[in-house]
DNA sequence: AATAATTTTTTACGCGCGGAAAGTTTTGAG
DNA sequence: CTCAAAACTTTCCGCGCGTAAAAAATTATT
């Protein structure tokens, strides 16, 4: 195969017999040479199997075809399924993307923040912590590198925020539930870290008065990401304290739904939509496991393929538009009832 | 604060009122010039914040302090919480950890690899995707760059292998289910990628044989990584079908036998150790999902902290004394056996 | 204070490639 | 076959920094 260890493009041109700066073009756009030249380029790759050197390449070039994808918690399957959509896309659109995660750390964060600057990124893709984000930090990166913002929203900052429609989540939930059975409750934790859930205990609120009923949220407390863990200590004291207000339960993300799942179990609680059952439990996010629990978990589906689609599309646009400033975007998807047998 | 934009390290140093080598040599290692001259240096610093171009750094550099992570599935919520902890040593030890997923997918995988040797790394740590691996890619990466295979190994591919003692895995639980119950019959996919899957059947066969029990497999049908579906699936079958040779189930893994919890669910089959129930299910990984199922999952726990310390730990240790070769090294960590309510 | 040891400066080259300008060859339309 | 457009070659310079060698300056030692 390789006679010749290929060091630099120099030395491949010359065995592709062309010039350097042809080889160059190839590189960077491989219609822009004549298909003679491409094949007889690609010939010689197939030979020596040469690679141009990445810092050499970036170094010397206004923009990078590096992309950064930052998401807030890697270990959340949600994010690692969001962001592998993102990264795919980002790979087919021929950048070349790298995968961050702040591990639910505001220092994490800004500092992955500061290194990506130093990546010299020809734009960035990132879902912020949310309420714990040092926004002054995010916004200044945004305000560098052209970024889109997704899952979780800062005002005003960056090209566009691509996000789920949060209220209509759960005004879609409360509508159905209360259609089948009793009107929910709300569980969610005291201190939110993530805005959207905000939005959804309004969207709760607001469907329960439309509807004529009367709201209870249930707050339980604890902090941080562990939210299985969060769910499932809450749900044990509200239990213990008397229980649910009503028999259904309407949790304001799936992760806390499963922790409440552990709960009802431990406490001997038969969770379904069936006639013996004692309670329905309902997530929203339709996260990766919520069809393997016991009962299989009744929520709310993010479109997260078009989001992530969207997300790089309005990116990419921006950036190879070149433009300076367009207006700050907000995109909303709707979500989709799953319906499974929690409720 | 910045009146002046610095464009690059020899502004810096003007700036700073030294040469561009002593800047140099600071970034390089602080503690390599006079204290005096890295308080001038680290005063400068706060005036106008300037950092060193990465890529021209990298480009003229023997070694990097870039270092490639490598997981098969990182919406795989074991390899995200493995990943995370890996990647903080690396920073901790100074160096640039980017990480990387195969998605599952061969191609991808020697994608992820040739890319990464373009970013010249210090070193690498990936758990390979297993059978499936184009070994002869991953094997070439390892002669090019020193690299730590962990969780799946490759024979005499790489620096070294750390991972668990697989076959231990299953004796431990073999013993603990025996002992207590129904000896296990053992269910796992007809096709596992992932070669931990043989070493864990084979310890189950030695395990039945030393205690004199007669072993069975339970083989379903199913391939990718969507475990829980496969055992979900392929529980429901062997359900129907008349069900386990016992009421005990030892499952490959713990997404196995979160799928398997689900059929047995659907099926109305009550799962664990209580006079009342029908079948006792275990896992082996203690996912981080695990000890939410309904019934919480006895399974065994990797000693995920110890093989990522030990895995850096031996990449580090080879990558800064510049050995050119030292033998093959094996490390196998014990499983823990985490009791919960399934068995 | 003189000498030795350490640190810093000066100078210079190289890394691998991007990219511009001007000249040369190839291509394709008529 | 002619000629202009397109593609390619040649020649340069620059990017920001690593790194080496020798000279100069600073510090430490006796």
């Amino acid at each position: 195969m390789e006679y010749t260890k290929i060091r630099n493009m120099e030395e491949f041109a010359s065995v592709s017999g062309l010039s350097r700066p042809t080889v160059s073009k190839y590189f960077h756009d491989p219609s822009s040479v004549r298909a003679t030249t491409r094949a007889r380029i690609e010939a010689a790759l197939e030979e020596h199997d040469y690679r141009p050197n990445i810092f050499a390449m970036n170094q010397n070039r206004k923009l990078t075809k590096n992309v950064g994808i930052l998401v807030p918690y890697l270990a959340d399957p949600f994010f690692a399924e969001i962001a592998r959509n993102i990264e795919q896309r980002c790979i087919d659109a021929g950048y070349s993307p790298t995968l961050y995660s702040s591990h639910g750390d505001p220092n994490l964060e800004r500092e992955i923040l500061e290194n990506l600057r130093a990546l010299k990124p020809a734009g960035a893709l990132i879902a912020p912590l949310g309420r714990v984000s040092d926004n002054g930090a995010v916004a200044s990166f945004c305000e560098d590198v052209p970024t889109v913002l997704f899952d979780s929203n800062l005002p005003d900052v960056g090209l566009a925020f691509i996000g789920s429609d949060n209220p209509q989540f759960s005004m879609l939930m409360v509508e159905y539930l209360s259609r089948t059975g009793e009107p929910p409750c709300f569980f969610e934790m005291k201190d939110p870290a993530n805005p959207n859930a905000n939005k959804r205990r309004q969207g709760y609120l607001d469907a329960m008065a439309q509807l004529g009923f009367e709201p209870t949220i249930v707050k339980v407390d604890g902090q941080g990401w562990s939210f299985e863990e969060i769910g499932r200590a809450g749900g044990i004291q509200t239990l213990e304290a008397g229980g649910f207000s009503t028999n259904t339960v309407l949790c304001s993300n799936d992760r806390l739904a499963i922790g409440l799942l552990t709960a009802c179990y431990e406490k001997g609680l038969r969770v379904g939509r069936d006639a013996d059952c004692e309670l329905r439990v309902a997530g929203q996010d339709d996260h990766p496991f919520s069809r393997y629990t016991c009962p299989p978990l009744t929520t709310i589906a993010q479109d997260y393929d078009a989001m992530s689609r969207r997300a790089v599309k309005t990116l990419f646009d921006v950036v190879e538009s070149g433009e300076r400033s367009r207006p700050h975007e907000t995109v909303l998807y709707e979500g989709r009832l799953i319906m499974r047998q929690s409720a």
